[in-house]
DNA sequence: CGCCTAGATAAGCGATCGGTTATCGGATAG
DNA sequence: CTATCCGATAACCGATCGCTTATCTAGGCG
């Protein structure tokens, strides 16, 4: 019985399937199964059955889970307070969906780190769907995206964060560009450019376009939005982008908005973090932080100097550990 | 970070020694101590350092014992848990000193397993030294001995089992058989013939021998109360003895008391256990049944098949996992 | 009926674990 | 000063871990 094989069951019973967790952890999907064939055996309980829908604890793996959880959180836990007993920095691990990664996530998590300057604070991207159990097994302290509010994560705390608009932006030459109250749906057999969110199913963008009916052919997936928007300048289509970071950035992109109805969406992103009465000092560092102003102007600001290089490669993975 | 690493630390800092900690884990001295090297490569921290009176935790070290501790609790209790859901039988590790395992604890045991046939009993022998520790850091369920509430254990419970009498025999043919009224210090310069808590620093038996300044020379250490018992018929020597053991053994040993002022001894056997709210339903079961009738009756009772081979050859040391 | 999804299994590989015996080093006591 | 005690280290070894790629297999669904 070890850390890493309890983990890996833990997400398997948090996530309800094999494949993912071992996406959450960043490996195979041998590599969990055979975890828990591991787990299986020596404890001599199968602990999860699969079942036609999803994966079922059974009475022993049910008893298992809160205790492996608790396990594998003390472990996080051990380490952080040696770093901390030794005036090491502390260590905050913000997870984002894509979308806040490459907009808000950079200048807030810069400006934290501007203030509070012994905490380390690294940013990871993850699906919405998983946020919560990746918070809840702390394989990240902080999670910005959709809210988690119902998702039976009773110790996970969510709260509003910032307020936003979704846009729908296109080249001037497009031939929607400067026409007025454009329905909605005309846009379902356009071409779209969206950034990697598309691929979440519970992201704002992705509801969108499965509102739409825009068919998977018209849909271009790029590995980051500034991607997906330089498409956008280039060829003839349309992108979903966050307002005020298109139109404030001091070196225009070239794209407008078009007048769809109904645009600006707004929308809001939460924080999701641990309860309060078990997240670490830095978190709860963070927490007060996102109240102030300074962390509101920071997310207002125009976005600067993001690069794509900035945002980790295989985007809907989170490694740590 | 291994469990086994953990444990490992956790013994060390609660014994204040690798060598006892690599004695209640049974296992050599550099095992733990590499244990203890992995681990403080691992946090950067060196965890704990000698002085010149044993080991010292640093301040790192200091906040990972109750979190280690915590974990390691935790495995054994995911063990149980399972074994549990299963309807498995549960398991209940009883240790005792050497003096109780070899007179009462038996048919204590006994008596427990015949009254609750799903519970599995294992008994054990340690040292009064260990055993506090033994029992926080769950190698063990149960410890029968001297009391141990005064250890800064706060999360063990320690109470009265039973009143015993100590004793001293000897052949009827020994030069003191017979004698009235024999002075303690008269018998400083006799042979002792002693079972293996001869070599427990705080036995009872142990600290009468230090009173009486027996010299070294003079102490014969046996690997069992029993084998001492028979060298007693055999050889001229005085012999420690549980005074209902030997005095109601139905096949009556070929020794007699002796006269010693002071004597019997009266004396205490404490068991101890976790707090009650986090001792397992085993150990609760055990905890009501030492209370009940039954067993004190079966602790008076004489010792019915105890033979030496019963008990673990290597008597100072604990051995499950 | 065959395809597809998702988990289990096989085979293999390097790293680490967990243990041993033997030796070293440093403090303490006599 | 030397003997001794105790922890650290070296060298070594087998078992297991943790991961990979490739293949097998059981259900669900068109």
């Amino acid at each position: 019985m070890t850390l890493t094989q309890l983990e890996a069951f833990v997400l398997v019973a948090r996530l309800g399937s094999v494949k993912a967790a071992a996406r959450s952890l960043g490996v195979s999907e041998p590599a969990v199964s055979s975890a828990l064939a591991s787990l299986r055996q020596q404890l001599g309980d199968s602990l999860v059955q699969r079942t036609s829908s999803g994966m079922e604890l059974t009475p022993g793996g049910r008893r298992l889970v809160p205790i492996a959880s608790q396990m594998v959180g003390l472990a996080v836990e051990a380490e952080a307070a040696i770093r901390q007993a030794q005036g090491a920095p502390d260590n905050l691990r913000v997870v984002a969906t894509s979308d806040v990664a490459e907009s808000v996530a950079p200048a807030l998590v810069a400006a934290f780190n501007a203030k509070s300057k012994a905490v380390e604070v690294s940013l990871g991207v993850c699906s919405t769907e998983d946020m919560a159990a990746i918070l809840q097994e702390r394989l990240a302290d902080v999670g910005i995206g959709p809210s988690l509010s119902s998702d039976g994560f009773p110790r996970l705390e969510c709260s509003p964060l910032f307020r936003y608009r979704l846009i729908f932006v296109a080249s001037p030459d497009h031939h929607l560009s400067g026409a007025a109250a454009i329905e909605p749906r005309a846009l379902a057999h356009e071409t779209w450019l969206v950034g990697p969110d598309a691929g979440d199913e519970r992201s704002p963008v992705r509801s969108l376009l499965d509102r739409l009916h825009v068919p998977e052919a018209r849909i271009s997936v790029f590995p980051s939005h500034a991607a997906a928007l330089t498409a956008a300048e280039q060829r003839q289509g349309i992108a979903p982008a966050v307002a005020h970071v298109v139109l404030d950035d001091p070196e225009p992109r070239g794209v407008v908005p078009l007048a769809v109805r109904g645009t600006p969406v707004e929308l809001l992103w939460h924080v999701t973090m641990l309860a309060a009465d078990r997240r670490s000092l830095a978190s709860a560092a963070f927490h007060r932080f996102v109240g102030t102003p300074a962390a509101t102007h920071a997310m207002h600001a125009p976005l600067r100097g993001v690069r794509p290089s900035q945002f980790r490669p295989p985007v809907y993975v989170t490694i740590w550990n």
